[in-house]
DNA sequence: CAGGATCCAGGGCGATACTG
DNA sequence: CAGTATCGCCCTGGATCCTG
């Protein structure tokens, strides 16, 4: 399939560009695996799943991701709050991508490993 | 390329969290995406293909993939100069996950036309 | 043709403190 | 418990000009 230029000015939208700038921020494919794995997560749960996440970025990228209709937040009105986040529909569809990445991530982690005794 | 916060051992190594440093640039995805379907691609076919990417960019992206080994640089010492690029076998091992993602982002953009029509 | 070298902005991201 | 609110660094990426 070619990438024809357009003519109108904008460059023809790119399906892989597109999704890059939805899910590609630094944390947003991890959440999503998590998230695929344990089917609910709190809010607490997934800070400590995620140690190297703060609290700032954390609640900025579920933000995102829910604003991007791939997880869904539901807030119970409690004492102590409660707030529990899962996959939607449109969101597992990434999960099989995720997947082939985590995959090709760990065999390349050990490749490296191998290649590092030193 | 991203900090390199626990590559080096104090996070659990996550694959999903080391494959998306690797190929997490803005264009790289694309670039491995292009490379697949023409198979050999010349510098300027690529910059040609595309057309938002500076040369700077275009380069930069081109030589960490390189690093990361997941292209193939051939250059041709002739006048004028001639440098060809194609996907590596580790490269390649990325093409269905990048599919999967351009089929994801493809289908996203339509919903997402047909939503902004009211 | 296929880059290299500089300069610079924008914003992604982190650290820290505070709150309903 | 589940977030907000600030402040600021620095890295990604853009613009422009130069070269073998």
């Amino acid at each position: 399939m070619k990438n024809k230029s357009n003519i109108s000015g904008k460059v023809q939208p790119c399906g892989v560009d597109y999704a890059f700038r939805r899910i590609g921020g630094k944390y947003k494919a991890r959440i999503l695996w998590h998230l695929n794995s344990k089917k609910i997560l709190r809010y607490g749960e997934l800070s400590r799943t995620l140690p190297d996440i703060t609290t700032k970025m954390l609640t900025q990228t579920l933000r995102e991701l829910e604003d991007d209709q791939l997880i869904i937040r539901e807030m119970f009105h409690e004492v102590p709050p409660k707030v529990e986040y899962s996959l939607s529909s449109t969101g597992r569809e990434l999960i099989p991508f995720i997947e082939h990445l985590h995959n090709w991530g760990k065999k390349q982690l050990e490749n490296e490993v191998f290649a590092n005794q030193n």
